[in-house]
DNA sequence: TGAATAATGGCCT
DNA sequence: AGGCCATTATTCA
C-alpha cells in the first residue's frame, strides 16, 4: 500500500540542494504514516526546533513536492495551509479530500 | 470571533 | 544585516 516513500527518502537524504534543516522536516513528515496527521509545530518539536515558521518555509521551499506528503502537514486548529507551493486554490479542497480518504482508508 | 502583536528559528537576498 | 515565512499563542475589543 505503500507508496515510493522509500524513494523519496533516497532521493532526500541525496539531495544536495537542500539544507540539514529541510531534510530533516522532509524525513520527518515521511515517517508520518497514512492518515495521520501533524502541525507544522509539532514537527518543528519533532526535529528539534520551536519555529514552527522554519518548518513552513522548509515546506513552501520544498523542493520534492508533492512527492513529499505536505499535505499531512496541518495548523494547529487542523486546518490545511497550503499545499505544492500553494496556499489558496481548490487544490486545498482536493488535499483535504485526500486526507480524509487516507484517514478513512485507515479505519 | 477576529485583528493585532509577540515570540521564535531558519533561510534568502 | 534585514526581512520573509504554508505558525502559534496571547491579548484586546
Amino acid at each position: 500500500m505503500s507508496t515510493d516513500v522509500e524513494a523519496v527518502r533516497q532521493r532526500v537524504l541525496a539531495s544536495k540542494e537542500i539544507t540539514e534543516f529541510q531534510r530533516k522536516v522532509y524525513l520527518e513528515l515521511l515517517n508520518v504514516p497514512c492518515g495521520e496527521t501533524i502541525t507544522y509545530g509539532e514537527l518543528a518539536r519533532r526535529i528539534g526546533c520551536r519555529s514552527a515558521q522554519a518548518v513552513g518555509q522548509a515546506l513552501k521551499r520544498n523542493p520534492f513536492a508533492p512527492d513529499v506528503p505536505c499535505h499531512r502537514v496541518i495548523a494547529a486548529d487542523g486546518t490545511l495551509c497550503g499545499f505544492a507551493g500553494q496556499r489558496d486554490g481548490e487544490m486545498i479542497e482536493k488535499k483535504r479530500a485526500l486526507l480524509d480518504s487516507e484517514r478513512e482508508m485507515k479505519q
